[in-house]
DNA sequence: GTCTATATTAGGATAGAC
DNA sequence: GTCTATCCTAATATAGAC
C-alpha cells in the first residue's frame, strides 16, 4: 500500500513516445497548448496541463519549451502564421468591392470556424490589452488592417463604394467574423444548441456579405447626371 | 535598512478603514475585482492581487467573499445588472425599427465605454465557454436576446424591414458594440493612440447605425404597389 | 540528446486571535 | 463581528540522472 499512492508514475514512458522526432512531438505539444490557453487565458494555464493532454510530464514539456511564456508565444506565432497565409490572398487591386468583401468574409468565418481556438487565444490576448504580445501585433497584424483600409479608401475616393468610415468598418467586419469563434457559446445557446452548425455558419456568411454590401452601396445614382 | 524588506508590513491598517460599514468596503473590493478579473482571466486573477489594489490583506478579503468563486460570481452578477438595467428600456413595441436601433446601438456602446472591464469580464467568460456562468447566461441573457430577435422577425413580417436572419443581425450587433471594449487594445493601435476616444465612439456610433440601417431596409418599394 | 527528481514560490483556503 | 497567522496544494523552473 505503500506504493499505492506513487506520484509521477516512473512507468518509464514506455519507450515508444520518444522514437518519434522532435518536431513532431512540438506539434503535438503545440496542438494541445493552443486549446488550452483559449480555455484558460495564459495565466490560468497550467505546464502541466497541456503536457498532460500531449502524453508527457510536465518537466519533459520544459525540455522542449524552456518557459510557459516561450511556449504561449509560440503558439500566438503559429495562430498568426497561420491566419495571415489565409488573408494575404485578398485585398489586391482585384475586381469588383462587392467580391472582394465577400471573399475576405468568407475567409474571415472560415477561420473562425476551422481554428476557433486560435481565434480564441488571439482574443483573449487583445482583451487583456495584449501585455506579451501586443510588439508582434503592431508589427504583423496591424500593418495589415492598415493596408485594407487604405483600399476601402481609395474605393471610396474612386467613387466605387459609399463614403463610409473605412476604419471603423474594418473593425466592424473583424468583429463580426470574430465573435463566430469567441462568442460561439453564447450564440449556441441562443440557438438552443450544443455547438454551431455548417449551416449556421453559412446564415452568418449569407447576412454578413448582405449587411457589409448594403453598407457601401453607392446611393441610387441621380439617372441624369 | 533591516525594516527596508519587511514582507506585509503588519502596520495596523491605520485603522480609519475598518471604521466605513461593510457595504463601502465591499463595493471598494468589487471595484478592483472587476478590473484585476478582465485583466487576467479568472484563474489568472488572483486574491492577493485584488485585495492588494483594495487596500487590505487577501485572508480579510476572503472574510467578505469567502471564496475567490463566489467573488467572481458576484462581479457577473453585478455586471449583468448593470447592463440590463441600461437595455431593457429598449425593444419595445416602441416608434420605427429605425430609431430603435439607432438606440440600442448607441446604450450598447456607451457600455463598452463607460464600463469596459464589465464588457470583458463577461466576454472572457463567454469565450472560455461559461464554464462557472453558463446557467445564469441562459437565464437572464439568453431570454433578452430571444425576446430582441422575435421583435425583429414581428417587424419583418408587418414588411417593417427588409427580410434578414434576425437571430444573425442580433450577433453582428452585439459583436460591433461589444469588440470597442474587449478589442479596445487593437484599435487603439491601427489608429495609432493610447486609447480609443470619445470621437472614435461617436465615429463608431455613425458608422455601426449605418451598417444595420442599410442591412434592413426595404428596398425601394416600387412606386405604383 | 532526452527525461525526471527536486527546489522555490505563490496560490486559495481555514483555524484561530482580537 | 473583524482581521491575521498558518496550512497545504499546485505552480513554474532548475539541476542533475540516464
Amino acid at each position: 500500500m505503500a506504493s499505492d499512492k506513487s506520484p509521477a508514475l516512473p512507468v518509464k514512458n514506455a519507450g515508444g513516445r520518444r522514437l518519434q522526432n522532435r518536431d513532431r512531438l512540438e506539434a503535438d505539444i503545440l496542438e494541445q497548448a493552443v486549446r488550452v490557453f483559449a480555455e484558460s487565458g495564459y495565466e490560468g494555464a497550467s505546464i502541466a496541463s497541456i503536457a498532460e493532454r500531449a502524453g508527457l510530464s510536465k518537466q519533459n514539456l520544459m525540455y522542449y519549451f524552456p518557459s510557459k511564456q516561450l511556449l504561449y508565444q509560440r503558439v500566438l506565432d503559429d495562430v498568426l502564421d497561420d491566419w495571415l497565409a489565409r488573408m494575404e490572398s485578398l485585398a489586391n487591386e482585384h475586381d469588383e468591392p462587392r467580391d472582394v468583401l465577400r471573399a475576405y468574409i468568407g475567409a474571415k468565418l472560415r477561420f473562425s470556424r476551422e481554428q476557433p481556438w486560435a481565434s480564441r487565444v488571439y482574443a483573449l490576448e487583445v482583451i487583456n490589452g495584449a501585455p506579451l504580445y501586443g510588439a508582434q501585433i503592431r508589427d504583423r497584424v496591424v500593418p495589415l488592417l492598415r493596408k485594407d483600409i487604405a483600399v476601402f479608401e481609395e474605393w471610396i475616393a474612386q467613387g466605387r463604394i459609399a463614403a463610409v468610415n473605412a476604419t471603423h468598418l474594418m473593425f466592424a467586419i473583424w468583429a463580426m467574423t470574430q465573435s463566430y469563434a469567441d462568442f460561439s457559446a453564447q450564440m449556441a445557446l441562443v440557438l438552443d444548441r450544443k455547438q454551431l452548425t455548417r449551416k449556421d455558419y453559412e446564415d452568418a456568411e449569407i447576412l454578413l456579405t448582405h449587411m457589409v454590401q448594403a453598407a457601401i452601396a453607392l446611393p441610387a445614382a441621380a439617372p441624369g447626371a
